[in-house]
DNA sequence: GTTTGTGAATAGTTTCACAGCA
DNA sequence: TGCTGTGAAACTATTCACAAAC
């Protein structure tokens, strides 16, 4: 294979593979296919294939793929290899929904550190996890946390943002509705759910257009 | 301007150009530039003013796009001059949290009803909505529901899907991290948290690719 | 025969640059 | 002059079709 810029979709779409072949793997069956794996994750084989010949040879012709080292190399490339920690500002119903949330262990994140502005809410736990004073969030590059997740109020999300970003965090899952301003060198993922579903009347049947 | 297929990405990114029209709107301005909204939503202004070309003149050149005009003719494209009921199906950690979630309303959503199959929870309200039995999850056409927002566990997900299916349900937006079939005519919008944050470390600096 | 890996063809999206209207 | 609307160019991603590997 010869070295070309991987596209972004292709990134976006590795982790449904991941998951798709760690289900199989859980059913027992040591080897799959592109067909059994599209079917699975809802793509087309030949998007599968075209997307792993991105980072090398992952299969054998006429074989398929073998799960634990399909597992292996995408957990490799998508750097889930690693645990990585997460902190999560802002403990309201959104936030104390994805304290509590089991999907993130999938991935092999956990959420090491939790942070409020509520006084009544500081010094209790949540899920497991100490909700902390967010007026002393600092030092989480000292506890390992390289990513943060933001589930505050619009009006404090940039706030917030600045203050990960100084402590070190340099990715960020993002559920405010506001752009948040970053420097280079950190990623932004920006969930919003209330525009996501925005678009979905537009293509409801009886739409003209 | 001449007929052209409209390209998806330029729906996904309207009701930011709306969210963003109507934070203008609300400062008390009357009209704006595209160099402004796409100031403002963190998109380039000739993306913008391409992806209006594809609807008809928005603007008047030299001047800029009337706010209120913008407004009603985005809502109209999107389908979002009309109110639009939706039922949630799993009242648990992140259903409570979008039943309280008031981000809907900004573009006109309604939660007009809720349903577990939890005993304890049935005939108790959360955020004001009357949580009902999901055995009885039927004649939703009739109250007007056209959308549904399942966030059940992945293993119920199908189940689930196909009773709002038979229940005239068009739009669903989907938070089980798992594919879910739907006939013809039925659109569906996966959110998958883990899933999206899967993909960030990827990009997280110290990445040799 | 089966299934992968991948160039080439097609399709879709973004960006540019500028004509034309206010 | 200022700003929109839009063809054309550039770029990116998807789909096809088939040679090569097992």
């Amino acid at each position: 294979m010869r070295y070309r810029k991987i596209p972004d979709e292709t990134v976006r779409r590795l982790p449904a593979y991941l998951r798709g072949a760690l289900h199989l793997s859980q059913t027992g069956v040591a080897s799959t296919s592109s067909k059994e794996l599209a079917d699975l994750v809802g793509v087309e084989p030949w998007q599968i294939r075209k997307d792993f010949s991105y980072f090398g040879d992952f299969g054998r012709p006429g074989v398929g793929y073998s799960l634990s080292s399909l597992i292996s190399q995408v957990n490799e490339i998508l750097r889930l290899d690693t645990r990585h920690k997460a902190a999560l500002v802002g403990v309201g119903n959104l936030g104390s929904a994805l304290l509590a949330f089991p999907g993130f262990r999938t991935y092999g994140f956990e959420i090491a550190a939790a942070f409020d502005i509520d006084r009544r809410k500081i010094g209790r736990r949540k899920a497991g996890v100490l909700i902390e004073d967010v007026a002393v969030l600092d030092h989480l590059n000292a506890r390992g946390v390289r990513l943060g997740i933001i589930t505050v109020p619009e009006a404090s999300s940039q706030d917030v943002t600045d203050a990960l970003v100084r402590t070190g965090v340099k990715g960020i899952l993002n559920f405010s509705p506001r752009r948040i301003a970053v420097p280079r060198g950190v990623k932004v993922i920006t969930i919003d759910i209330a525009m996501d579903l925005a678009h979905l009347p537009y293509y409801l049947p009886g739409n003209r257009r």
